[in-house]
DNA sequence: CCGTATCCGCCTTGATACTG
DNA sequence: CAGTATCAAGGCGGATACGG
């Protein structure tokens, strides 16, 4: 009935809203950091995970990866093991979204001077 | 003469970090918003994109659109008319955005079940 | 080794008031 | 209409200490 206008997304209403937040979660600098280690990397143990992102405190480890695990995007494999040895490695919703992301991160290198450019420009006015 | 495993990123080193920050600045909440009703709408005016983006304040669409005009994104015009006329639109580059975060929005859309199940088998858990 | 718990500074954000 | 200015509150993130 509505002649709704033609855009990419949902035409129910709430859905975008969730769409957004979900989105804001996901685009977390921590969390697209780990994202990056674990496709490049694989699998990977807490400690080897916390040297290969840089300057990431132990806190924002444990929680991104908490929420990351909670949203379904990491496998957490505890070895009952003494001393512990627990293992992460991205699920396929995990992988998918490193996929979507995927064009984000080919647009970013692919306009970084573009951007850079528009800065200076803009900078120098007046 | 590394032997890289194959990745989707720059072997640059420090070009990374660019774009990460990049991608932190781009993937803020209000700017993906304004950027989607831009899209949508076409060129509007601060008080009608004020409308359009649900929740956002006044200091917060200022201060996002200033910052999307200084990275290149929209294009500020000012009509030097009594009352005030100020339209925004977005450049090509914006445009090259929203088109790369359109992946992202499609996975969430496609993907917005899967993590609501995952959180709640996560919660329900133990 | 893999966390959790606590404190604390800072930055973001929102609310409000004011201006050209 | 289209902003700027100011202030107060809250969350994020780092540092540190401790536990299983």
């Amino acid at each position: 009935m509505e002649n709704q206008p033609l855009t990419r997304h949902s035409d129910t209403p709430g859905v975008d809203a969730l769409v957004n937040e979900l989105i804001g979660r996901v685009a977390d600098k921590w969390t697209l950091l780990i994202l990056e280690s674990l496709e490049e990397h694989g699998e990977q143990r807490f400690t080897a995970l916390a040297r290969l992102v840089p300057g990431i405190s132990q806190k924002m480890l444990t929680q991104t990866l908490r929420q990351m695990e909670r949203d379904g995007f990491v496998q957490r494999t505890v070895h009952p093991v003494i001393p512990p040895h627990v293992d992460y490695r991205l699920t396929p919703l995990g992988h998918s979204l490193g996929e979507a992301f995927c064009g984000v991160w080919l647009w970013a290198e692919a306009h970084l001077r573009d951007v850079h450019d528009a800065r200076n420009a803009f900078d120098a006015r007046d």
